[in-house]
DNA sequence: TCGGGATTAGTCAAGCTTGACTAATAGCCC
DNA sequence: GGGCTATTAGTCAAGCTTGACTAATCCCGA
């Protein structure tokens, strides 16, 4: 929640609630994240509070409906919202949401820190499933364990799965795919007009 | 969090919120799941509020500490726990933690049932991961999506990966493994003795 | 011109989660 | 036998999420 409205406030450089709550519902947020109405007001009001966003007062809508608060990331906040974006990138155990903001938001770094980042995240993974591996599969005969192994098969398998996928993104930004900060044009970060989300 | 507190108040038959608690952290749900005690006490709460648990007015303790409720599962309970389990294992948008805990009660479901429900599964992702495909890559070149296409790639990793275990775990319960609702000698749910916790 | 629907913008109560805290008794050590 | 700690059992405030609701203005058709 806060890696996306912080990232969507950015975008924006200056954003209030409404463009904030569009962006994500365009991004398809609100189907795979908990992106809506009510916790995207109150991440920009908590946010405001502990100084990551500035809330510029009451401006007069332009268009209709209720007067509105217009907000700004500060300093904290840019920082804030990197820390949350190298996290999400850098760790296994996020949920899968944060990953997918993470991944909409990864062309804000450079380059090769991203793929430092996603190298971190191979190793956390794999060793994570190593460690489930040996700890869930002492001496014992598997049988002894009955149906709870199957637990740690499905973590054992996402966690390879989700190591490829990695795997898979390294290699193509270490072929240049898209691009990234620092590099000149920046690409449009929302959809071409005229496509239908597919999330609905 | 509803399935797990409803499980683990099913195995004992009857139930204090401490017991709950205490089973919770040995599968080491505090870890994969939102079992932590304040969850763990309001889901008891409002679960008796909402007559799926039947709460057993404050026992003395038997051995230390403040005075304790019991809980029970209704009849409205044990529906409620089955149409859980069943969601969980059918679904193809559940959270990985209610999958888990769902694996976790599998051997509460006749074998006959929990295949219909795993390959109902199975189906469920392979068209979600197709639907995300079709979607996502309409007649224009990939590359002008930029990276947005790796939110799709993550997706359709996720959900062939996901449908690959499934696959895997029907087949081990088309071969017989583990010992089902309905077929005699019910086998320890718990970990054996002095065996370490993982997940820590 | 006026009334009703669409759009814009946001609020609110109820439920859920988190992390830190409280409180009661038992057992042990000196 | 008095105090310290571990265990047992649970509470609480603050934050987050959900779904339904409110409120102001614009626009279009009769």
């Amino acid at each position: 929640m806060r890696l996306l409205v912080l990232g969507a406030v950015r975008q924006h450089g200056r954003a209030h609630g409404y463009q904030v709550r569009n962006d994500l519902e365009f991004w398809g947020a609100h189907e795979w994240s908990t992106a809506k109405p009510g916790s995207i007001y109150h991440a920009l009001k908590q946010l405001a509070k502990e100084g990551l966003l500035l809330a510029h007062e009451v401006a007069p809508s332009t268009a209709g409906g209720p007067p509105r608060v217009e907000y700004e990331l500060t300093e904290a906040g840019e920082e804030s919202f990197f820390a949350l974006l190298r996290t999400a990138l850098r760790a296994h155990d996020e949920r899968i949401d944060v990953l997918t903001s993470a991944v909409g938001f990864i062309v804000d770094l450079p380059r090769a820190e991203a793929i430092s980042l996603l190298k971190e995240r191979v190793a956390a993974l794999e060793s994570w499933a190593e460690e489930v591996r040996t700890h869930w599969t002492p001496d014992s005969p598997p049988a002894e364990w009955g149906h709870i192994g199957e637990i740690m098969r499905l973590w054992t398998h996402q966690a390879e799965s989700d190591a490829g996928w990695t795997r898979g993104l390294i290699e193509r930004l270490e072929n240049g795919a898209y691009v990234m900060a620092g590099e000149g044009e920046r690409e449009v970060t929302v959809l071409p007009e005229g496509t239908g989300n597919p999330f609905s």
